[in-house]
DNA sequence: CTGAAAGCGCTTACAG
DNA sequence: CTGAAAGCGCTTACAG
C-alpha cells in the first residue's frame, strides 16, 4: 500500500543501503544511481517513514526554552506562561517519537542576568535550538549572539530581538494589537466621545508599538478624544486608586490598557459604578479577566493564544533541526483574537472545545 | 535516556513478548506477572513508543471522510469546504506514521442521497471511522445508525444527529453563535435602534438555534428594535434587490445575516451608499467576505475555523480507534472567534502567521 | 561506490 | 502461560 525504501531498492536491483544514501543526500553514491533513486521515488510517490527513519537513527535532539515569571505568584503572567509552556510539552509529547526532548527553564523576572545562566547551561548540555523570551533583550542578546556563533538556533518568543540572525521571531505583531484596541473602542463609542490610555514602564519596545498602532486607528474617528497616556506606577494597589482618580477627574467613555494589571484597573471601573458607562479594553485572558468579562465590567481583550505560540515554537525548532526547513517567514505572527462577554467559554483553559483537541 | 519494553524486560527478568502482552491487556499473561510489569512501567515513567508500535503491528487504519458542496463552484460552501479538507489533510499527514489513511468523498449538495452511498462505499472499504458533515441529517441517519451497528464509528460534522449513538460532534454551538452576533450589534448600536435579521430557508436547525441565541441576547438591550426575520429566497440576485428594498423600507441601523450569501447583502449595503451607517454581522471569512471587511461594508463575522475542525475531527477518531480514547464531551464546538476590519489578516488562508503552523 | 548485516522499539505468530 | 525469532521501515558502521 505505502512505498516503502525497500520497493524502490528492489525496482532498481540496489541495495536498501544505496537508497537510504541516495534519498538523503550522502556522498559516496555514483551521481547517475542517485539520479535514478530519486526519479523513481517521486514517480512512485515515496515518502519516507519518518518514525522509522528517527528509530533506526537513533538520535536524540535537545531543544531548551527559557520564560521568566513573577516571584509573587497570582500575576497574570504566571498564568501566560502556564499556558505558555502547555503548548510546549503539547508538541514535546507529539514528537517524543521523534526523539525530541525539551528541557525548560523558568527564570526570575527580576534577574535577567538568570536567562543567561540558563542559556549557557542549555547549551553545555547539547541543546541544538532554543525559544526564549527574554525578559530583558538587552541583556541577553550578546549571548545569544555567542551561541548562535556555536550553531545553536535561536527562536525569540513575545519580545525579538530583529537585528540578530535568529531562526525567527514568534510573537504578537503589537503595532496590529494596538489597531485592533482602537477599532474596537472605535466601534464602542460609535466615532464619539474620549477614551483614555493607560501604560507602565516597560524595557522593550511593546507598549509604544501599541500606542503606535492605538493612535492610527483611533485616528480615524474624529470625534474621538485620546486621554493621556497615564503612566501609573507597577503595583495593584496604587494601579487601583491611579484608576478612580483618573475616572473622577477626566470621565473618559472609553479605558485602554497596553499592558498588565488590568484586573485592577476594571475593580476599580466597578467600584466606582462605572461598568456600564465605561468600555474597558486592554489584553489578555487570565481567569481574573474572563471572570470581568463575565460580569461585563471589561468590553473585550486582545489575546494571542500562548499555548499556540509555545506549541508552534517547538515545532519550528523541530522541522528546522531535523529537516532543515526553514520557517516561511522570520516573523511569526500569533494570531490577535477578539475575546467578549459573549464568547469569553472558548478562551477558558478548562473549556471543552476544539482547542483541547488542537494539538493532540 | 527513555525507558523502553526491553529495559523493563531486563528488570524483571522476563521476555519482551511477555512484557508486551501484559502492557497491551492481551490474554495468557500470569496476572501476578501483568501486576509487576504494570507497576515496574509506571514506576519508571515507561511510556511506549507510538511510532514503533505502530510499525510493529503493520495495521492501516481507514478513516473516511465526507462532504458536500454545491455543483456551481464559487459559492462560500466551497471555500468552506475547501478549508475543512485543508485541516483533514494536515491531520493525516501527522498521523500517517502511524497508520492511518484517510479517504475523502465530497457530495452533491443536491443529492442527499448520495451521502448514503458513500458510507456505504467506505464501510465496504474497512473504514472504521467515518467523519460526516450531512446535507440532510434525516436522510442519512438510518444509515448511520445501520454502520454504527456494524461497529463503525461516526463522527458529526457541523449539524448533529443528537439522538444517534454517535461518537461525538464536532461543529459550532449555533445559539451560542447569534449570542456573539447579538453582543457585536449591540455594542455597535450602543444599546439604540434597529437591527433587520435576514434569514434562508434551510432544512437544519441551525438558522433558529442562531435566532434563539441572537434574540436572547439582544433583549438585553431595551433600546434596541428586531425587524424581521426576513426570509429571502436563496439567489445571489433576489438576495441583492431584496437587500436594497429592505434597505430603503425599513432603513435598519444594523443587518444581520443567519447564514450564506453575505456577500451579496454587503454589496447591496455598499451599493445604497449605507456601507457607513448599517453595521452589518454574519458567519464565516471567505475571500469576498475579507474584502468587505476590508473595506469596513462587513463590520464583523464569526468564525468557526473550519481547518481546525477538519483536523480535530481526524485526530478525534484516530485516537478512539487506536487507544480507545473517547473525546471528553460528546459535543466539541468549535471556538467561535470574531474578525474585524483590524484582524482579518490572521484569518486569510496565505497569512503567515502562526495558524501555518498550528499543525505542522 | 556498494551491499550484507545489525539494530532502533515494538509486536506477533510459532513452539514449547 | 512463556520465550526465541522474525519483522515493521529505515539507517549505519563495516567489509569489500
Amino acid at each position: 500500500m505505502k512505498v516503502t525504501s525497500a520497493q524502490i531498492a528492489r525496482e532498481l536491483g540496489i541495495s536498501r543501503s544505496t537508497v537510504s544514501r541516495a534519498l538523503n543526500g550522502y556522498p559516496h553514491v555514483d551521481e547517475s544511481v542517485r539520479q535514478q533513486v530519486l526519479a523513481l521515488a517521486d514517480k512512485m510517490e515515496y515518502h519516507p517513514n519518518l518514525a522509522a527513519r528517527c528509530l533506526a537513527k537513533g538520535e536524540h535532539l535537545l531543544v531548551g526554552v527559557v520564560l521568566y515569571a513573577k516571584a509573587d505568584s497570582d500575576s497574570f503572567l504566571r498564568e501566560y506562561m502556564e499556558d505558555l509552556l502547555r503548548g510546549v510539552e503539547l508538541a514535546r509529547r507529539q514528537l517524543s517519537d521523534y526523539g525530541l526532548h525539551v528541557e525548560t527553564v523558568v527564570t526570575d523576572i527580576t534577574r535577567p542576568e538568570e536567562q543567561i545562566e540558563a542559556l549557557n547551561a542549555l547549551a553545555a548540555k547539547g541543546a541544538k535550538g532554543i525559544a526564549i523570551a527574554p525578559c530583558d533583550p538587552d541583556v541577553v542578546a550578546p549571548t545569544l549572539d555567542k551561541l548562535m556563533n556555536d550553531g545553536v538556533q535561536i527562536l525569540l518568543l513575545n519580545t525579538d530581538v530583529p537585528q540578530s540572525q535568529r531562526l525567527c521571531y514568534v510573537g504578537s505583531d503589537y503595532i496590529q494589537a494596538g489597531r485592533i484596541c482602537a477599532e474596537l473602542v472605535g466601534g464602542y463609542l460609535q466615532g464619539k466621545g474620549s477614551v483614555a490610555t493607560i501604560i507602565f514602564d516597560d524595557r522593550g519596545t511593546m507598549t509604544s508599538q501599541k500606542l503606535t498602532g492605538f493612535r492610527e486607528e483611533i485616528g480615524h474617528y474624529s470625534g474621538i478624544e485620546m486621554l493621556g497616556p497615564y503612566k501609573f506606577p507597577r503595583t495593584g494597589e496604587r494601579v487601583y486608586e491611579n484608576t478612580c482618580s483618573l475616572i473622577q477627574e477626566r470621565q473618559p467613555d472609553a479605558i485602554f490598557m497596553t499592558y498588565g494589571e488590568l484586573e485592577s484597573v476594571a475593580q476599580a471601573v466597578e467600584d466606582c459604578g462605572m461598568a456600564e458607562k465605561i468600555r474597558l479594553v486592554g489584553f489578555d485572558c487570565s481567569q481574573g479577566i474572563l471572570s470581568y468579562l463575565r460580569r461585563r465590567v471589561i468590553s473585550a481583550v486582545v489575546y494571542q493564544d500562548p499555548a499556540v505560540q509555545g506549541m508552534v515554537s517547538i515545532k519550528i525548532l523541530h522541522e528546522f533541526l531535523t529537516r532543515n526547513i526553514r520557517p516561511r517567514s522570520s516573523l511569526v505572527h500569533a494570531r490577535l483574537e477578539i475575546v467578549t462577554h459573549q464568547n469569553r467559554a472558548y478562551y477558558q483553559r478548562d473549556s471543552l472545545n476544539v482547542s483541547t483537541y488542537y494539538y493532540l
